[in-house]
DNA sequence: GTCTATTACATGCAAATTCATATAATTTAT
DNA sequence: ATAAATTATATGAATTTGCATGTAATAGAC
C-alpha cells in the first residue's frame, strides 16, 4: 500500500469496508438475513419479492412510490415487479379514486397465506437476534437507525 | 388488517417492515450512502462497482471468492464485474503461483486515482455521521454490528 | 377556464444479476 | 499413483434491474 495512503487511515484496527457504516450496515443485514434469505428462495421468491410482500404484511395498501421508497429500488423495477406478483395472484392492484394516478398495492388473501410462514420465521430470527444481544441493546441500535433514516430524508 | 395478525405484532410501534432488524439495516445503510452513491454514479461507477474497488483499497490483493463474500452477490456476478474493470484498467490480474486456480484481484494506480475523491469522500461522510451521532455511540454500534457479522458465519 | 408544471406510473432497451452447469487445478482416499 | 472429491473460476441462458423517456392525471399560475 502505497506511503501516502496512511494519511486516510482513522482507525487501523479495521479496513476501509470495514470501518465505513453504509457498508457495514448492509454487510450485517446481509449476515443476519441469510438464513432466512435461503427459506424465501426455497419458496421461489426474490429477495426483493419478499421484501415487497413482507412491507405489505400491515398494510391496508401503498403505492407504487411508497413501495419503491421502502424498497429502495426504482419506480420502474416496482412496477414490474408488482406487476410479476399480481400475476402470480399474490398482489392486487386498485386505482385511487381521488387521484386516479395512484395505483395501490395491496396483498391478496393468497399471498398472505404465501408469506405467513416468512413472516413467523423472520420474527423467530429476530427473536433470536434479541436474545444473543439483549432487548436494550437491540432496541437502542434500532432507535438510532430509525434516526439515521429520519436524518437522511432531508 | 385480519384479527389474527395481531397476534404476531410484538411491538405495536413499527410496521413488520420497520420492526425487523434485517430491513431496518438495509435501510439505513441506503440511507447513509445515498448522497456518495449519486456522485459515484456520476463518476461512471455502479455501487457494486464501487463496493468492489473501495474493498481493494487497503488490500494488498483478494480472491474472486473473497470479494464476492465481501461485496454479497454471487461468484458469478464477481467474474464478470471485475472483468469489465479490469477492461477499463481499474483492476488488474494475477494468478496465485502455488496454486493456479485462484485470481488474485487488485487495484491499479488508474483505479487508485479513479477512486481517491470517493475514498475522501466516504471518510467525510462517515464524519458527519459521527458528528452528528456522537463516537461512543457510532464505536459502539460498529462494535455490535461486527459482532453480528462474526455470529452469523457459524 | 386555459396553459404550464408537476406527479405517478409505464415502457424500450441495454446492462447487470442469478441459477445451473462446465472446466480446470488441487486435495483426499485408498 | 490413481480415481474421486473438492475448490476456484468461467460461461450460457433467462430474469431482473436501471436509465432515459413517454404518457396520463392532477395541481398551479395567470
Amino acid at each position: 500500500m502505497p506511503e501516502d495512503q496512511n494519511t486516510q487511515m482513522q482507525n487501523t484496527k479495521y479496513k476501509f469496508r470495514d470501518r465505513l457504516l453504509p457498508h457495514l450496515l448492509a454487510r450485517a443485514s446481509h449476515s443476519l438475513s441469510e438464513k432466512l434469505m435461503a427459506v424465501v428462495r426455497a419458496r421461489g421468491l426474490t429477495a426483493r419479492q419478499w421484501r415487497v410482500l413482507g412491507s405489505l404484511w400491515d398494510e391496508d395498501s401503498m403505492t407504487l412510490t411508497e413501495l419503491s421508497d421502502i424498497v429502495f429500488c426504482e419506480q420502474s423495477t416496482t412496477t414490474r415487479l408488482v406487476e410479476r406478483l399480481v400475476d402470480l395472484k399474490l398482489l392486487g392492484k386498485r386505482l385511487e379514486q381521488s387521484d386516479r394516478r395512484k395505483v395501490h398495492i395491496y396483498l391478496t388473501v393468497k399471498g398472505r397465506r404465501q408469506i405467513d410462514e416468512l413472516v413467523k420465521l423472520s420474527e423467530q430470527f429476530e427473536k433470536e437476534t434479541i436474545d444473543l444481544f439483549g432487548i436494550n441493546q437491540i432496541e437502542e441500535m434500532k432507535h438510532q437507525l430509525h434516526e439515521m433514516i429520519e436524518h437522511s430524508k432531508k
